[in-house]
Formats: C-alpha cells, sequence, structure tokens
DNA sequence: CGGGACTCCTGAGGGC
DNA sequence: TGCCCTCAGGAGTCCC
C-alpha cells in the first residue's frame, strides 16, 4: 500500500472507526514484525480511550487518554481490516484469496463491537507504543523533513537540501529526511510530471527545474489523496475500499510503452538503481 | 561524512 | 503442473 496518501487514506478510515472509542483487549497473533510486538507493553492500553490519530510521513500515530502512542508503520504490505464481534463468518468479498489474508495476521485490538486487526504478509511494518513525551526524540520521527503538503515545503527549502547533493534527484526525494512520505511510485510520476531525467544529481537542478519539482509533488499527492490512493495488487483500507490513483500513473509499471505527451511519443524506460526500478521517458526527462 | 548496496520477508507472475 | 528466477509501494544498517 503505503506511500504518503495511501497512510493518509488508512489513517481516515481508521479515525471514522475507531475514534473515542474504548479498548477492550490487546491480543498478539504473531509477534514477529520488523520489531517484535511487545504484549507486555500493549496490555497497557486494554481500557484505554483514543482520543486522536495523525499522520507524519508514512507512520500514524494514534492517541490515548494517558501518554500512550501507538506509532504505526505500514511498510511494504501492512493492512487494517475490521470484523464484527460474533460474527461466524469474516466477510473477505473484499479479499481474493481469504487463507493467505487471515495467515498473516500480527494483531488483533477488541473494542466493544467489533475488532481492528493488524495484518502484514512480509513483515517490514511495525507498531509500537511510545510516550507522548519522547514523540519529537523518536527515532523513527525525529528526523523526518518536511510534509509535501505544507507550505513549508517550498522552492527554497528543497533547494537548501539539494543544491550541493551528487545523488541522483530520484534518491533524493526518496530521502525521508528531505521530503516525508514520498516512495518510489509517486517519485517516478513526480520526475516525469516534471520532466527531469531521475539520474540528474542534485547539484545539477537549476531553481525553474526544483519549482517544478515542487508544484509536480503537491499536484500529485494531492490528486492521489483524493483518489483514495493507489490499489496494486488487490490492496484496499482498513473499509475495504480500493484507492483508484493507480489509472493516473504516466509512467509507474509503463516500462516499454510509448511516453503519453503527444509531443514526445519516446519510449518508458525501466532501470534499476539502488534496488529499485525507475521508470522514465529516455526522450523527453532531460 | 555521504552515498550506494544489502537486508529483513512472502507471494505473484513469467519462462521453461 | 511445477520449479526457478525476478520483482514488489520501505527503511535501517553496513561498508567503502
Amino acid at each position: 500500500m503505503p506511500e504518503l496518501p495511501e497512510v493518509e487514506i488508512t489513517k481516515r478510515s481508521l479515525s471514522k472507526q475507531i475514534l473515542l472509542k474504548k479498548v477492550v483487549s490487546v491480543t498478539i497473533i504473531n509477534p514477529k514484525l520488523r520489531y517484535n510486538l511487545n504484549d507486555e507493553k500493549l496490555q497497557d492500553l486494554k481500557g484505554k480511550i483514543i482520543k486522536k490519530i495523525k499522520r507524519r510521513s508514512k507512520y500514524i500515530l494514534v492517541f490515548f487518554d494517558t501518554s500512550n502512542i501507538l506509532l504505526i508503520h505500514l511498510g511494504m504490505t501492512g493492512r487494517f481490516y475490521f470484523v464484527k464481534k460474533n460474527m461466524k463468518k469474516i466477510d473477505t468479498s473484499f479479499y481474493n484469496n481469504k487463507d493467505i489474508i487471515m495467515k498473516h495476521d500480527h494483531l488483533k485490538i477488541a473494542f466493544e463491537k467489533f475488532e481492528l486487526i493488524y495484518n502484514d504478509i512480509r513483515k517490514f511494518g511495525f507498531i509500537k507504543k511510545i510516550n507522548k513525551k519522547k514523540v519529537f526524540s523518536n527515532i523513527h520521527l525525529a528526523k523526518l523533513g518536511c510534509e509535501p503538503l505544507s507550505s513549508k515545503f517550498c522552492p527554497k527549502y528543497l533547494k537548501q537540501k539539494i543544491f550541493n547533493k551528487k545523488s541522483s534527484i530520484k534518491n533524493l526525494l526518496m530521502n525521508q529526511s528531505i521530503v516525508a512520505g514520498l516512495g518510489n511510485i509517486y517519485v517516478n510520476e513526480v520526475l516525469y510530471l516534471s520532466r527531469i531525467n531521475p539520474q540528474k544529481k542534485g547539484y545539477l537542478l537549476n531553481n525553474n527545474e526544483i519549482r517544478k519539482i515542487i508544484n509536480s509533488v503537491k499536484k500529485i499527492i494531492k490528486n492521489a489523496i483524493i483518489a483514495g490512493g493507489s490499489t496494486i495488487a488487490n490492496y484496499h483500507n482498513s473499509e475495504g475500499k480500493v484507492g483508484s490513483y493507480q489509472k493516473n500513473f504516466r509512467v509507474y509499471g509503463r516500462r516499454g510503452l510509448r511516453c503519453q505527451r503527444s509531443c514526445c511519443k519516446g519510449k518508458i524506460r525501466r532501470i534499476f538503481r539502488s534496488g529499485r526500478s525507475i521508470f522514465y521517458c529516455s526522450k523527453c526527462q532531460t
């Protein structure tokens, strides 16, 4: 699922369901995640009420009526789903393979009328209980750069971060301490819209190119949230809904196809750098 | 230190 | 059908 738009959608659907609800019980189904689930700490949440849910970068923060915060990262395949209590059969109409889904359940948080399940096939996600007082010094949150949709994310800010960098602009935009929340798909799309070659080094970008990147990031992230995020491989948010932004992909996953710009018609290429795919038009992204 | 490669894990899909 | 290979939306860690 999860780049910023997908995490934002997950946060919104979680808010709809669990805000102001009281935790009845917490059950660890399989503790093995990026950081193992800590039963002793999570049991503290029993009887507590959820007061606020926020998103920062690709993290979700669930605030309780105490100093507790659940810090959640979905990794590559983390997701939530709800099960009505006393329901004998789980509604699996959203899934194409319920055996695989249920096999990877990790955590169950029960509320009065329903249960919230955290499921994660690849186990790259995590859920940690942290203290409100330590939220700003938290190792995951402290070094994050600014939010792409905030006014702080502007040409001046980006220029200051990249003007002396030898890294490619692709890697710089994926760097969470520069912009918080972009991932592989949206960075590919942003650089296509900006007509900039992903391998161009940070220090070589001029002011006009930096301005184009800022505008493209804001436009793409905004539209992706409006579309409910992107859905690949039958993923869905915690209400079982799918996003549709993947229909707007202009380069991602389009290897070998023609550039959609009518004035260009170049060929979309895929190359590998730093262990991931880069998609770009070899003709109009310079 | 900056920057790139490797690592965790499971499943899907293509080629043979 | 089945085996083998490559690839997948993340990010912490290690090494040069």
